[in-house]
DNA sequence: TCTAGGATCGGCT
DNA sequence: GCCGATCCTAGAT
């Protein structure tokens, strides 16, 4: 599953201030038409989602509750919509600047949801449908760092009760950095 | 055009 | 641990 694949991996974003490096330690997976917590459940395609539909390896961005962004990567083929959200992570680079960006809080709160990743990346909807599988704005690398299996752990979604039986699949996954 | 509700966060008890 | 903020989006009218 692709989920699991971007555990580990570097998220890199170019700011006006310099580079930031993200390591992702959790994320949730979001399987498209079938799945009654995804914004693309039963088909819907709208311009918000259109992304979704597009191309693998792009970047969705999406606004929520009045003041919040979150991020994710689209996995499949046009036509497939789904995507991996980027619930959190570790700064490995540019944490001056992540810091900043994120001035309320610090510490290991740092970047531990969705729209706090968004807002210590300054990532927004201007960079909706950026491609990720090269270097730009923003983009996904990998530093051959080693992830153990036994080190993932797959959860049960957060905040999406209102979806139903879809609302208990174990679709987030969390890379446990922890001794 | 109108209205309801949300893939959340942070402050307060 | 609980609750309120806050505004965009989508579906209904």
């Amino acid at each position: 599953m692709v989920a699991r694949a971007l555990l580990g991996k570097v998220l890199l974003r170019r700011l006006p201030e310099g580079l930031a490096a993200v390591r992702i330690t959790e994320v949730e997976a979001y399987l498209g038409v079938g799945d009654a917590a995804a914004h693309t459940f039963g088909g819907r395609r709208t311009a918000r989602n259109e992304t979704m539909w597009g191309e693998a390896g792009r970047l969705y961005v999406y606004f929520t509750y009045g003041m919040h962004h979150c991020a994710n990567v689209t996995t499949r083929a046009p036509g497939q919509p789904e995507a991996v959200l980027l619930r959190g992570g570790v700064v490995v680079a540019g944490a001056e600047m992540v810091r900043a960006r994120r001035r309320r809080s610090a510490g290991s709160r740092l970047l531990d949801g969705p729209a706090k990743l968004c807002q210590g990346l300054g990532i927004d909807r201007t960079l909706d449908g950026a491609d990720v599988t090269v270097p730009g704005e923003v983009w996904l690398a990998d530093d051959g760092a080693v992830v153990p299996r036994n080190r993932i752990c797959a959860r049960v979604r957060v905040g999406v009760a209102y979806a139903g039986a879809a609302a208990a699949w174990p679709l987030r996954f969390v890379l446990d950095l922890e001794p």
